[in-house]
RNA sequence: GGUGGGGUGACUGAGCGGUUUAAAGUGCUUGCUUGGAGAGCAAGUGUACCUGAAAGGGUACCGUGAGUUCGAAUCUCACCCCCACCGCCA
């Protein structure tokens, strides 16, 4: 019986494959917008491994004159043996030196490349070059004009953004009443929903040490901005689920029968949105404070592409059964984060913009994160290889709420409560 | 906030300056045995990097970093992390 082997795809952020495919990296760092000098890293890589090479044969001899001494018994011979050492030495520590700070250069580098974009990822400067997949579900025709979620909610005493300016400032909300309720309805469904398809449920820490926020790929450049950070504790707060959870498995190793582990979590999520000033100030549309169930899978490589399709299969399953319209976008190359190599946003639609808002977004992170956390899997025939991880939103809850309230809206000022909800907030309407 | 204890391989756990190539046990793999299973017996069993067509060879790794030394898991210093108990607390 000869056993089928599938080989993982060989991983583009390896050096390896830097290496041997210094045109496709650089490809892709061009079209991610990501500016990185590989020519100078190649350099930098050679150099490291000629010293390397030197430092070891040294330290083979070193060692081998070790166990000579160990074993002589004559004491002038070792004398003789140990001057002879300490002559060797000086070279080692200026080779040792040497190589140390070349290692550095060459981390350094090697940090600096994103994640490669999957070679189906649209090719695109920035936002505008998404590509609609999809549009579904039918908009609804109004026989009057359509407000917006605020205005119906802050009518019925759901929404509260005005006493939570006075409590915290800008971009906080308290929710309210029913729309509490239809919070919980939704984590209810959400659950419901991802229990049935084998999910893992978890509520995780939403602080974490800065080590585990770098593992993400979150805290470079302009993300060190977007998460609240507690100095006294030398703590980040979580900006989604996905933090915590994709790093509770770092420096850890799974079977490949256990793959793929997926877990759907809930969380608050902290946002200090630092670079959004005067974008969407109003409402609970971008807020600094929100709660989202969140999906995370750990999947064998050659499975992730799957797996990111499965995610994107829920979210839009999820949007079905609340029956609220929506289009899927697929980000392009220019759009995509350091640590994502795919990704789909869904959008929902709002009535009273006439148009699309992001509600969902599933990112397939390849190897990236693992890399930067450790985290690999055993195969069958033993060897190591690192997983890959998938993210996805399963309801970020205020932007869904808008969605709710926008498409359920009646003329009346009242609002109907999705058919699949009822069973779980035990109410039909909200007036 | 206070006081202790501790970080060694997949896991438990010994070692505290030179046959450590990290003991022993557990687990795992293979073989023998068996009608089958178990037990028993035997052998094997880390990771990363460099080099090589391959077989192989080499180096590093005992929380992290620096230091002492011809030689460090073992000694010194700094840092990080974990645990227990006390106090406070939903």
């Amino acid at each position: 019986m000869s056993k089928t082997t599938t080989h993982p795809p060989p991983s583009m952020l390896d050096i390896k494959f830097i290496r041997e495919n210094p045109n496709k990296v650089k490809k892709g760092c061009k079209e991610k917008q990501v500016k990185v000098d590989i020519d100078k890293l190649l350099e930098v890589d050679k150099k490291r491994r000629e010293t390397l090479q030197a430092l070891e044969n040294m330290r083979a001899q070193k060692n081998k004159a070790s166990k000579e001494i160990a074993k002589t018994k004559v004491e002038k011979e070792k004398k003789k043996i140990i001057l002879q050492m300490r002559e060797l030495d000086r070279n080692s520590d200026r080779l040792t030196k040497n190589l140390k700070e070349i290692e550095r250069k060459f981390n350094e580098l090697m940090f600096q490349i994103p994640n490669l974009p999957l070679e189906d990822v649209p090719i695109g400067k920035d936002e505008r070059d998404n590509v609609v997949l999809r549009e579904v579900g039918e908009k609804l025709k109004f026989d009057f004009k359509p407000k917006d979620y605020l205005e119906i909610a802050e009518k019925l005493d759901l929404i509260d953004v005005k006493r939570a300016a006075k409590i915290a400032g800008t971009r906080f909300g308290y929710l309210k009443k029913e729309a509490v309720l239809l919070e919980f309805a939704l984590i209810n469904l959400a659950f419901d929903n991802l229990l049935k398809r084998g999910f893992i449920p978890v509520i995780p820490p939403v602080m974490m040490k800065a080590k585990m926020m770098k593992g993400m790929g979150y805290i470079e450049q302009t993300d060190r901005e977007e998460a609240y950070y507690l100095p006294k504790d030398g703590l980040f707060l979580a900006g989604t689920a996905e933090q915590p959870i994709g790093t509770m498995h770092a420096g850890e190793i799974f079977a490949e029968e256990e793959l793929p582990r997926r877990y759907v979590g809930f969380s608050t999520c902290f946002r200090r949105e630092a670079g959004a000033y005067g974008k969407d100030t109003k409402g609970i549309l971008r807020v600094h404070q929100f709660d989202k169930v969140e999906m995370f899978s750990f999947s064998k490589p050659e499975d992730s592409r799957k797996e990111h399709q499965f995610f994107l299969e829920i979210e839009e399953n999820l949007m079905k059964l609340l029956k609220i319209p929506y289009r899927v976008v697929q980000i392009c190359t220019g759009d995509l984060g350091r640590p994502t190599a795919s990704k789909y946003d869904i959008e929902a639609w709002l009535p009273s913009e006439n148009r699309y808002r992001e509600t969902h977004s599933t990112s397939n992170c390849t190897d990236f994160q693992a890399r930067r956390l450790n985290i690999r899997y055993r195969d069958k025939s033993g060897k190591l290889n690192f997983v890959h991880t998938i993210n996805g939103t399963a309801f970020a809850i205020g932007r869904t709420l808008i969605a709710i309230i926008e498409n359920y809206q009646q003329k009346d000022g009242s609002i109907l409560v999705p058919e699949v909800l009822q069973k779980y907030t035990g109410f039909k309407e909200i007036k």
